[in-house]
DNA sequence: TTCTAAAATTAGGATTGTTGAATTTTATTG
DNA sequence: CAATAAAATTCAACAATCCTAATTTTAGAA
């Protein structure tokens, strides 16, 4: 039974509004995304031009020039300019930490909210540069230190350590050739929709029927459905074989 | 089975990085945080001054005065200079908006992860700003439709409607008084320990004992417990009397 | 009423991330 | 090797939000 005067005595008229942010430190939104879009490119071993990431930010190249500029002055980038640019250790670090965060936020909303796999991008999207580590840790656990996200890519663990890409796009599979679905390597809305449509998800088994040389398209049956899907669409979804 | 071909054939290396935020149109942080300074001060029934909001948000009052004729432009705050400021109807809507949003990502974060009513407050606050109404909402019908946050404030509805505040505040109770505590009027962590260390938490019943006008203490019984609290704090505990 | 201190505002500057309009560099092709 | 197109960069300008340092206004005390 001890002392009330030594409480702290804020000024705080009302529940839930005071605050101060604290956001020092902290890098900004955009530093964050564009580490996260040179990771993106690397990891598809695409080379980091200025206009590929332009492109993946929806910027313009002199935005990114000067972010790049910004960001290999704190050491996150390497740049040699005209000559492109890439991560350095610090700054895979960082893209990992966001990419970790993305997907277990995404998980979580998933599981406890019920939206689909198609609805939780954006709000995961800007959650994951504002909320607080403890709170990411607690996503862990509650989930049950998951491994993989709602679309099948591998959870980077805290040390920033990443399971390897799991399966093949179904457009390097020839015909006859089976498997599971692992990974869909796209989270726009409209392209989750239009899987689900086809009856595709996660774990789902299939069979590659045929390949169309002229149409770009990859014939597939699922179970005793038949659906035809454009290559680029079947570039971005990866199966484990059963069969080779 | 249909086409495959009219998939959006976006650019997609990889899953869990692409974007583009679409902030249009969603006000600025700093802007909804003024709104819910000012909210929380004309609850409080304390004139929303240039000194108090700078004070509450944490900047200088040039700050301040130069949001306010931003905000007063955009016809949510009537500001006559040197003479003070108040909500519109329309920016009062906002400030409820983003109270609703908050108190009900609190009490999400809380019944779903466990958190502690102390640890809450800074995700809520960031989170208010940058999620969906969609996942808000959503997370208001997983929560059975809430009436309260943890820390017992009415949750305003989605038409900004809101709940009369319950209770009086401890300090405005008299000698053997009793009461049931059903709010707590600050979201400070430390302040929220420290109540957690009394044994206090929402529907926790106690007797007034004495009031101490020297010490500025009020001395209580809960339970078999007998505890002190500064008045400063007794202001901010409300409790719903069960005798007057 | 005059003085003064507090409150509020204005002015000017820093930072960050944008853009559009040059300009420079690179790589390719003839 | 020159011409040219694409990629990358630089530059000037803008918007937002913050700061510090004046300056102006208000309100209260003498």
């Amino acid at each position: 039974m001890n002392a009330g005067p030594n409480v702290p005595e804020r000024e705080a008229p009302m529940a839930g509004w005071e605050q101060n942010h604290e956001t020092a430190g902290m890098p900004q939104t955009s530093i964050e995304d564009l580490l996260k879009a040179v990771y993106g490119l690397e990891a598809a071993k695409k080379r980091p031009s200025t206009k590929a990431v332009a492109d993946v930010l929806g910027v313009q190249m002199a935005s990114v020039t000067g972010m790049v500029k910004n960001l290999a002055a704190e050491g996150l980038l390497e740049h040699v300019p005209y000559h492109g640019f890439e991560l350095t250790a610090k700054g895979r670090e960082l893209a990992l930490r966001m990419l970790r965060r993305h997907r277990l936020i995404e998980l979580f909303l998933i599981q406890t909210l019920g939206l689909g796999w198609d609805e939780v991008h954006a709000d995961a999207e800007v959650m994951e540069h504002a909320v607080s580590d403890q709170l990411v840790e607690r996503i862990y656990a509650y989930l049950g230190k998951p491994e993989f996200d709602p679309h099948g890519s591998p959870i980077p663990d805290s040390d920033g350590a990443v399971a390897a890409r799991s399966g093949v796009p179904i457009a390097h599979l020839a015909a006859g050739d089976e498997g599971i679905v692992s990974e869909v390597e796209d989270e726009d809305p409209e392209f989750l929709r239009y899987l689900s449509s086809l009856g595709i998800k996660i774990g789902s088994s299939l069979r590659v029927m045929a390949k169309d040389p002229y149409g770009g398209l990859v014939r597939l049956r699922m179970g005793r459905r038949r659906i035809s899907m454009g290559t680029e669409a079947a570039e971005r979804v990866r199966v484990a074989r059963s069969h080779v």
